[in-house]
RNA sequence: GCAGCCGUAGCUCAGCUGGAUAGAGCGCUGCCCUCCGAAGGCAGAGGUCGUAGGUUCGAAUCCUACCGGUUGCGCCA
């Protein structure tokens, strides 16, 4: 339950009432009415500013609205207090009684806790789509993450989420690897090959592309012409490397419900439909682009292109679908490939892409816009640069100083879930720095090590209870019916306070597509058990275990279970294992 | 030239889709840390939220114009 949906809920429900009584004239509008956490914590529980909002329609000053509101609010069993402050601010502070079921509700759900109803909406995400014409490198590492994290949040929310993966396999790029890996190839059969040809992918990973093609080939096409062989070793190549490109995702943690090839939608004649479907909405026309100015092309001539009528749909000019030789552009295969995910049942789409194609993202929704007749949504999460560092100072790849470039290479450097947190540590479109040594550093400012030590501490806690009580019932469920009304410290509140808001961050962060909210939660949340942990250093009687008062110790292991639980259950989002022992 | 993104404490960044006195970590300063649950704790200083206008009860948040940084800008994906 997302409390503050509830009492936002019973606000206006009292509103109702007052209007029903006569006091308030009937039918106002209360969309604009908010409950929300006030800032300040001595502000109370829940702040609304409902009298503020509704003053005008009430024919009423915001104050004198709040009063009465207030006086109707006072009567709700769970609210102990209710004040008028500010400009008109109603604020609501909460019954202990009140907290204590909200633990309860939290050791009950587990880790299913923050979990939003099923909303029989489905959404698509698509990330990665890295190219397959080689390994994943560390600048896919963060969309693969952020997408990923994304997917599991919407899936936590309530969303029905589809993972995809859009594969490349149709442009220049994959001649390009056929053409490579024909070279290994005849590696492969003995040949000096000497250096790779400027233009060619020189990755020694299609080396064994190459042995596997001489084996089931052997010299058949080493003299033949490109023609003959092209499509046979694109294939394979293209096989190879999205075989690679999974194992890295795997290696990530990462796992893709559906792959599409741009290739299969191109054959199927799905380009041509969508470039019907627009030609009989008159969206195409033949015409000229302006050269972009400020920007020095010498080889820009004029010339009569296919374009698409983007500035339609709110883009800055027309976007060609097609290239000087008649052939599709990526643009074009893109829009088919976007209409066929609305095909498919996606009004909403999300991709994931890198901070460097911003420039299409305009074009890309105007095109969703008109392919969808206005019924399908795309939102574009792009993703800045990682800075790679190494003690504070730019760490520079190199292979022959064996400093790692890859993805995998990273993974293992760290851990997948010491990438896969510090990831999203940011927003998606703000740069971030990765420091290889700050990342496995044991201190406050690793925020994978705190959040981890927190949840480990937890344990630690519950270990040693079972020591102490044996027998004791320490199991969640069974702890929600330990005398939580003996949580009365400020610190124990406040520790439940976070966690009853769990939620609704879960909620608000899923609805703006922002996974990296989450981290800073578990970072607030990991903070304030470490505090309460060491005010018992200087209180002995705040102590978790109290081997004098099991009952105050059971209430409090409830607190200790209840955090664990929410702390795994964020980090299930970001698909992190949450540690029970720091080693 | 145009477009997207960014501009918040000395540094790195949050800021809950418009709320009340703008937060955290690092760094700095000062105390505390012989024992439980090592990988520290507590407190303090530090801000005209890039600038100037606008919208309204109310703006770091929305709009406009500038300034600075960044990424892009037909036949690459």
């Amino acid at each position: 339950m997302n409390l503050f949906k509830y009492f936002r809920e019973e606000i206006v429900a009292a509103l109702g009432r007052l209007a029903e009584a006569g006091t308030l004239p009937g039918g106002l509008d209360t969309a604009k009415v908010t409950a929300e956490p006030p800032r300040e914590e001595a502000h109370g529980d829940v702040a609304t500013n409902a009298a503020m909002v509704l003053s005008k329609g009430a024919g009423l000053k915001p104050r004198d609205l709040a009063e009465l509101l207030a006086a109707e609010l006072r009567a709700h069993p769970a609210v102990v207090a209710v004040e008028v402050a500010g400009p008109g601010f109603i604020n609501l502070r909460l019954a202990e009684s009140f907290w204590a079921e909200r633990l309860a509700d939290v050791l009950k759900a587990g880790t299913n806790w923050g979990d939003g109803e099923p909303k029989g909406h489905r959404v698509n995400v698509e990330f990665v789509s890295a190219n397959p014409t080689g390994p994943m490198h560390i600048g896919h590492a963060r969309g693969a993450v952020v997408g990923d994290a994304l997917a599991s949040l919407l899936a936590k929310a309530g969303f029905d989420v589809t993972r995809e993966y859009y594969i490349n396999d149709a442009g220049a790029q994959v001649d390009v690897l056929a053409r490579s890996a024909f070279l290994r190839y005849r590696e492969a059969l003995g040949e000096a090959i000497g250096d790779i040809p400027e233009g060619l992918y020189p990755g020694e990973y299609l080396k064994p592309v190459g042995e596997a093609l001489a084996k089931a080939h052997g010299a058949a096409f080493k003299d033949s012409p490109e023609a003959e062989w092209l499509p046979a070793f694109r294939h394979y190549a293209v096989d190879a490397m999205m075989g690679m490109i999974r194992e890295d995702l795997a290696a990530l943690g990462v796992k893709h419900d559906v792959f599409t090839s741009e290739r299969a939608l191109v054959e199927a004649g799905r380009v041509d439909a969508a470039l019907a479907f627009l030609e009989a909405r008159d969206e195409i026309y033949t015409g000229v682009l302006e050269p972009p100015k400020g920007k020095v092309l010498d080889d820009w001539e004029p010339r009569p292109q296919v374009l698409f009528r983007a500035t339609r749909f709110g883009d800055d000019v027309d976007r060609p679908l097609k290239k000087s030789d008649g052939s599709y552009t990526y643009f074009a295969s893109d829009i088919a490939y976007h209409q066929d995910k609305f095909g498919r049942g996606f009004p909403d789409m999300i991709d994931i892409w890198g901070a460097d194609h911003g420039g299409y993202v305009k074009r890309m929704q105007a095109a969703v816009r008109a392919v969808t007749e206005g019924q399908g949504s795309l939102d574009v999460k792009l993703c800045q640069m990682v800075n790679l560092l190494k003690g504070g100072q730019p760490y520079k790849m190199s292979k022959r100083a064996g400093t790692f470039v890859t993805l995998r290479d990273l993974v293992e450097a760290v851990g997948k879930d010491v990438v896969r947190f510090i990831m999203l540590t940011r927003k998606n479109d703000a740069h971030l720095d990765f420091d290889l040594d700050k990342v496995l550093e044991q201190s406050r400012d690793n925020p994978v090590f705190y959040v981890q030590y927190a949840h480990a501490r937890c344990h630690s806690v519950l270990r040693h209870a079972a020591d102490m009580w044996p027998t004791a019932p320490i199991s969640g469920p069974a702890l929600a019916a330990a005398p939580l009304a003996r949580l009365t410290d400020p610190a124990e509140l406040g520790l439940i306070k976070l966690l009853a808001g769990w939620p609704r961050l879960v909620e608000s962060a899923a609805e703006a597509h922002e996974p990296h909210r989450v981290a800073f939660m578990l970072y607030d949340l990991a903070a304030a058990f470490h505090g309460l942990w060491n005010k018992g250093k200087d209180e002995a009687r705040l102590r978790f275990l109290l081997e004098d008062d099991p009952d105050l110790s059971l209430a409090r292991l409830a607190l200790v279970r209840a955090v664990a639980s929410v702390i795994a259950s964020g980090l299930a989002v970001f698909g992190v294992e949450p540690v029970e022992e720091m080693r």
